[in-house]
DNA sequence: TTTCAAGTAAACCGATCGGTATATCTTAAT
DNA sequence: ATTAAGATATACCGATCGGTTTACTTGAAA
């Protein structure tokens, strides 16, 4: 199911069904039968659509990926080009606001990882590629900025941000991300910037 | 199961082999009927000594809680009790150790609750007690110190604590737990310390 | 007007799920 | 010598698992 693929009403309704049931009770604990008659649907229309249940696993991952990746960029393009610092400050605030609405049990890849053991499983890439992606985003913000070094200072940012979306779920926080946001704002003040000279 | 009960030989070996399976596999992915044959015993023996699978999942969290605080204590002995800075770098240390021999998956706990989506699942008060618990453990070293405000550091030490330890079964880390430990230095480094008039 | 993809309805498949039943054997404590 | 706990072996239970099959209907494009 490719990113431009035009899904039939049919399908588009059981990616949505499957999605929040995936999300919400785990992959394994939710049944293809309960997905096709949850979404209206018969089983034999969900295998004409996705082939699988694994296909469907991977659809979900590859959406919700596009879906985080779209809300992300469209939190960070209001701030201009030209202010990586804010850049990567909003994505903080790009992960509270998604946390709040359709993030209530964690992140969906660790989550989704947690099940996927086979070594196999399409899945699997999908959600490396995403983190991967996530701590390239941070490294690339950095490198605006004229650090000595960026790629240590995007992992600790890449590593605070995971933990804050893994245990947002815990509700142990009162002050929500803002405390992590200043952790962050630290950390890329701690960095050394290159010597301009030679 | 309590702390102090002692099990049997049999119950021995089925916590044993469904505590590797279940953090391996993931918890509905493994079968009682699986986890009795890996252990040399028959079901009606698991069932006798545990009751159910969902008693099996809760003794398996419990045991691998208290290792965990086993081995965590066991690090942080080894620095001495009027230096709580070091004995907070060192639980850094005890997660690098912990995670390179026996946490190749990622977080447990963390996966496990990905699983057990009822709010009800005995399951789910072990986990968040044991995430509570760190937490309140990183206050409690912090409390040591004569600082402002311990507990906006506490969150941030747990959440970057938390963070490496579901990002490191990704692989993606040259240096290990030591870019962390520095991040957790300047944690520390950066509260307000109260101010000794009045 | 024909054709074809998309859909419904419902039965069916072997395998596995968590859990129980019955009957027998061994071993250590009373 | 007797009892009771811990164990084995094995068959069984209803329910659900992921997946397939056959037959029929609908709607829009060629």
């Amino acid at each position: 199911m490719g990113e431009t693929t035009k899904m039939t009403p049919a399908a588009r309704r059981i990616l949505d069904t499957a999605s929040e049931l995936f999300y919400s009770k785990g992959i394994h604990a939710v049944g293809v039968e309960t997905i096709a008659s949850e979404a209206g649907v018969t089983k034999k229309t969900l295998y004409d659509r996705f082939g699988s249940k694994d296909q469907l696993i991977v659809a979900y991952l590859e959406e919700r990926d596009q879906k985080w990746r779209k809300h992300l960029f469209s939190c960070m393009d209001e701030v201009p080009d030209d202010q990586p610092v804010d850049k990567i400050l909003r994505i903080f605030d790009a992960l509270e606001n998604w946390m709040s609405t359709r993030n209530k049990r964690g992140c969906a890849f660790v989550n989704a990882l947690a099940e996927l053991s086979e070594e196999t499983h399409p899945g699997r890439k999908v959600i490396i590629e995403e983190k991967k992606w996530l701590k390239e985003l941070f490294a690339s913000l950095l490198g605006q900025l004229q650090l000595e070094n960026p790629d240590p200072i995007a992992e600790q940012l890449f590593i605070l941000h995971e933990g804050l979306m893994v245990t947002y779920s815990l509700d142990i926080y009162e002050r929500g991300t803002a405390g992590a946001k200043e952790t962050a704002h630290m950390l890329i003040q701690s960095a050394d910037y290159k010597k301009e000279e030679a």
